[in-house]
DNA sequence: ATTTTACTTAGGTATATGGCTAAGTATGAT
DNA sequence: ATCATACTTAGCCATATACCTAAGTAAAAT
């Protein structure tokens, strides 16, 4: 495989862990440290903390040493080009490219608003 | 791993490969056979084809023998789970579980009709 | 009938992934 | 100052993944 793999690469790759996925589903709610998201996982933390590490990688969380604890947060739209490549292929596929063109210009709006 | 992936996993970690999105996008455009599928792709036929499996396997394309060529197509809302659970956790994130819900009520809405 | 085409099967390799334990380090609590 | 907590680093292991070649098989073309 590539060297470096592209964001959606990472993303989706990440997105294809449960545990991963359950960890975004926590952090949805609010920022959490590492020992806390860890806690419903049975796992040991040093494997615990490599799902922390891809998610970071793929740019889906950030986090910051806080005193000893590692706080970590969903990274602000997080699931934004996973969702875009989505739609576009939904679009394409429904023969509708309007639609796309459309949810693409109201995201744009959106963002400068 | 698990011995039975979710749907989910399967998606997204069939999403999580270059070459398997290049496909995606392919048949987005209408169906076509394993070796046109195939020839953008340097890689010898028998890699190519486990792709096309790994796809299948995550119900995000079709596959019929047709003769000696074996014909692929995106499968009907392929993309709808992993759209909806990247939706989902957005809007949990947004504070805003109302979008999400419309977004919903308009799915179905459309798939009755 | 023979050959070509379009896969398909079988089996092999290198690297990546997801898990582990043991032994750090650094910070907050006592 | 000592101890407990919350990671962090290092190193190991089994399985999965993404590729390969070689040798089938079955349908279409000649």
């Amino acid at each position: 495989m590539a060297k470096y793999d592209s964001t959606l690469d990472l993303c989706f790759a990440a997105l294809g862990d449960p545990t991963r996925r359950m960890i975004l589903q926590r952090l949805a709610r609010g920022e959490a440290t590492a020992s806390e998201l860890a806690e419903p996982h049975a796992m040991a933390l040093p494997s615990f903390m490599e799902h922390l590490k891809k998610l970071e990688a793929a740019g889906l969380i950030s986090s910051e040493k806080k005193g000893r604890t590692r706080v970590c947060e969903l990274a602000p739209d997080a699931f934004t080009p996973a969702k875009n490549w989505l739609t576009e292929q939904s679009a394409i596929w429904d023969g509708r490219l309007d639609q796309f063109d459309d949810y693409v210009t109201n995201l744009t709006k959106e963002r400068n608003k």
